[in-house]
DNA sequence: CCAGTACTTAGGTTG
DNA sequence: TAAGTACTGG
């Protein structure tokens, strides 16, 4: 019991109450996490089977937190049998074991966006929509909404305030595009994020047998971060508690900061109204910061009407004042907020990873990164592009969707010609179109041309065809090698071990990108083996779960000596000893989109609320009065978030002065127009030279004519003396594969190439 | 097929 | 400004 002691009064209550529904109004720093983890140590000593406890969260980080820390206290065994993990992951799984129900195969594919984003960017090409008008991102917002609403295509179409927003926004056709859209997808055998919460709710509703199991299964259920959650998400826990009622949601409505995609406060209220006898917790002592800075935080979100009632206090120091810092230019910002992380860390013997810098939006860390570099403090940026975002690690991966799911046609169309295997964009398109007509996905069109004809000719058939073979051989050796085994045999027969290696020579950039697949290959190895268990993972085990890692799963217990940079939104949970938060202008935060309405205004106020609650000796705001946006250098006022603080709590610092030398880099160039100008009388003519010069080009290629056969050695005019390794193509589509000392192996066409033979060995 | 250039567009972010 | 895409000339 001896962990109970570590608990002040109300968090006790809150880990003892384990019965009937509960909600904790939890401040920031008061706790949260820990009472989450000993109210779960706490059922288990109690004696509830770990099998009936289920532990949602809305973050890939903080179910790893969780589940770490209950590791720790009820051991590995109890712990594993938990069902832990974000709502993605804990359903697409329930999803999987209850696929053949709801019509999909029980290995379906999970979209990313960026594949839900190519795919409506062909469905809005196929239906002759403007493209302009129907942006993928917008649309995508749109059909997310609606699921997150489960308002479901034909619905959608039915639902005239919908269809009349849409109109409105001169954007009518949504309703087709949605439509059309679920259908592919359902084809495909894929499901996009927002499909994990729709479907799981269509499961229950459709299927009372299968709600009953998971009743009875999870007869405990706890919520974290209820605050953030969207309406599929309250359904699927309200139907899944409405037996035993035992569920438990913590939340705090002031760090409420996601409500732009859907996470929807009238959760919390709408709690109150389903399990009338809850039971309320409050934390309100914050554990984590000094006087200065919690009150600081308290003074602003005083403003915000929609709240609810708390006073959140602290014990600790008081500490010292928030520091505010004025500077001239957003480079200027960087420079001495680096200058401040230096002089500090030499001042108190910390470590860099005591100090972070948060900003409103990912594109002001170019400043500081510039800075940091200028004077070598480590740094480390989050949030940006994700491991597996990058290029050839989704090529990859597409593959093994492929392997796993032939239906699905995100991948198809990404490896269906990479590495180029002669299958252009017009095949491609013709499979689309015959793929439609039947009814049946791409690759029943492409495996089955004797039943499903398409407008293709011979040779392409022929290519077509040993891309099929050679995906059915991946196919067949699912089950009969390990994961890592038949990931190193895809990587090399598909030929992108080999494209990607013979790139290597480019530049630092290509060797990164095969140092990318090989650390993938080396996480698929680590997976295939560490698990301990008598059997080796296969791949189809592997990519269960791959398309909701993110980036925090990759680096394993990174705990190096760096100044952290992230968005407010990603700091959320997260605390540091010193931060700095900046470019606190008005426009850029609140953002000059979140003026137009309180709501939203309030939003950005609990980000300012996030913000400073995760400092817990020092907060440092700061601001430029001119920054560059989109190229121009723009005045700014400071934000009125640094007024509504009360100014008991701030210090304004004497502007610093003589930082840098010169205001380097576009600074100097804010400078040219007083300088007379000449810059810009210079670059314009020549530039008209140039398109002068290129008038009278009167060049005439006659490279299709040569002779060539492998093995010449061909003089080109831009890569120098390189010898011949290929020839394909007939007449016009001649083509030679050349290898150059200088510049690798390059394909080209002969009648553009303009190539002299220089000898013939 | 490759590479250079003209043109467009610009929010915060998890899964 | 910067980054990404679409277009075009060789």
């Amino acid at each position: 019991m001896s962990y109970l002691d570590e608990l002040n009064s109300s968090q006790r209550e809150a880990v003892e109450a384990i019965h009937g529904p509960t909600m904790v109004i939890a401040g920031a720093g008061s706790g949260k996490t820990r009472v989450l983890t000993y109210r779960i140590a706490f059922m288990l000593e109690q004696g509830i089977d770990p099998f009936n406890i289920m532990s949602l969260t809305f973050t890939n980080k903080a179910a790893k937190e969780m589940s770490e820390r209950i590791g720790k206290i009820v051991g590995t065994t109890d712990g594993k049998n938990i069902t832990m993990g974000t709502f993605h992951s804990v359903f697409s799984r329930i999803l999987r074991y209850n696929a053949d129900r709801i019509g999909y195969p029980s290995n379906f594919t999970i979209y990313d966006t960026q594949d839900s984003k190519s795919l409506l960017k062909d469905i809005v090409k196929e239906l002759n929509l403007d493209d302009k008008v129907y942006k993928p991102g917008l649309v995508l917002g749109r059909i997310s909404s609606a699921k997150n609403n489960l308002i479901s295509p034909d619905a959608y179409v039915a639902n005239e305030e919908i269809m009349n927003e849409d109109k409105q926004a001169r954007r009518p056709e949504i309703a087709r595009i949605y439509k059309t859209y679920a259908t592919r997808c359902f084809k495909a055998g894929a499901m996009d994020f927002d499909d994990l919460l729709y479907q799981t709710n269509v499961l229950l509703r459709d299927f009372p047998d299968v709600l009953h199991y998971y009743q009875q299964k999870f007869k405990y259920i706890l919520v974290d971060e209820y605050q953030d959650t969207n309406y599929a998400q309250y359904l699927i826990v309200k139907k899944l508690a409405a037996i035993y009622e035992n569920i438990c949601v913590v939340g705090d409505d002031a760090q409420s900061i996601y409500s732009f995609r859907g996470a929807n406060i009238q959760n919390i209220l709408n709690f109150r109204k389903d399990y009338p006898d809850f039971i309320l917790f409050k934390l309100e002592q914050n554990y984590r910061s000094t006087k200065h800075i919690v009150e600081a935080a308290n003074s602003v979100i005083a403003k915000n009407q929609d709240q609810i009632k708390k006073s959140v206090w602290t014990d600790n120091s008081e500490g010292s004042k928030l520091a505010v810092v004025r500077t001239l230019t957003d480079n200027e910002e960087g420079k001495v907020i680096t200058n401040k992380i230096f002089d500090l860390k030499q001042g108190t013997a910390s470590s860099y990873n005591d100090f972070a810098i948060l900003y409103r939006t990912n594109k002001q860390s170019r400043s500081f990164e510039e800075a940091l570099r200028k004077i070598n403090i480590p740094y480390k940026i989050y949030g940006g592009l994700s491991f597996y975002q990058r290029k050839e690690i989704k090529d990859l991966l597409a593959y093994f969707r492929l392997t796993t799911n032939q239906r699905d046609e995100e991948a198809l169309k990404r490896v269906i010609n990479y590495p180029r295997r002669g299958i252009g964009k017009t095949s491609i398109e013709n499979i689309i179109i015959a793929s439609n007509q039947y009814g049946v996905s791409m690759w029943d069109v492409i495996a089955n041309f004797n039943q499903y004809p398409v407008a293709l000719n011979t040779g392409t058939k022929t290519k077509l065809y040993e891309f099929v073979t050679m995906i059915q051989s991946f196919t067949a050796q699912l089950s009969k090698i390990n994961a890592y085994d038949l990931a190193q045999t895809i990587a090399k027969s598909s030929g992108i071990l080999k494209e990607l290696y013979s790139e290597k020579e480019k530049g630092p950039e290509e060797v990164e990108r095969y140092q990318n697949i090989e650390e993938l290959l080396g996480g698929i190895k680590e997976f295939t083996i560490n698990q301990g268990e008598d059997d080796d993972k296969s791949l189809a085990e592997f990519m269960i779960d791959v398309a909701l890692l993110t980036d925090a799963d990759a680096d394993k217990g990174d705990e190096k000596n760096h100044v952290t940079l992230m968005t407010i939104h990603s700091s959320k949970g997260l605390e540091f000893p010193h931060v700095y938060l900046v470019g606190l202008e008005e426009n850029l935060f609140p953002s000059q989109m979140a003026l137009n309405s309180r709501s939203e205004l309030e939003e950005e106020r609990r980000l300012f609320y996030v913000a400073v609650t995760r400092a817990k000796d020092t907060c440092t705001l700061s601001y430029a009065t001119s920054r560059f946006i989109w190229g121009n250098l723009v005045s700014s006022e400071p934000s009125r978030f640094i007024e509504e603080i009360d100014p008991k709590h701030l210090n304004f610092e004497a502007q610093q002065r003589g930082m840098g030398k010169s205001l380097s880099g576009r600074a100097s160039q804010f400078d040219q127009p007083f300088t007379g100008g000449l810059n810009k009388s210079v670059s314009s003519p020549a530039s008209s030279f140039k398109s002068l010069s290129q008038l009278d080009n009167s060049k005439v290629k006659t490279g299709a004519t040569l002779d060539l056969k492998v093995g010449y050695n061909v003089l080109h005019d831009r890569f120098g003396k390189g010898k011949v390794t290929k020839l394909e193509g007939q007449d016009a589509d001649k083509k030679a594969t050349i290898f150059f000392p200088h510049h690798g192996s390059k394909t080209v066409l002969l009648r553009f190439a303009n190539l002299t033979i220089v000898d013939v060995d």
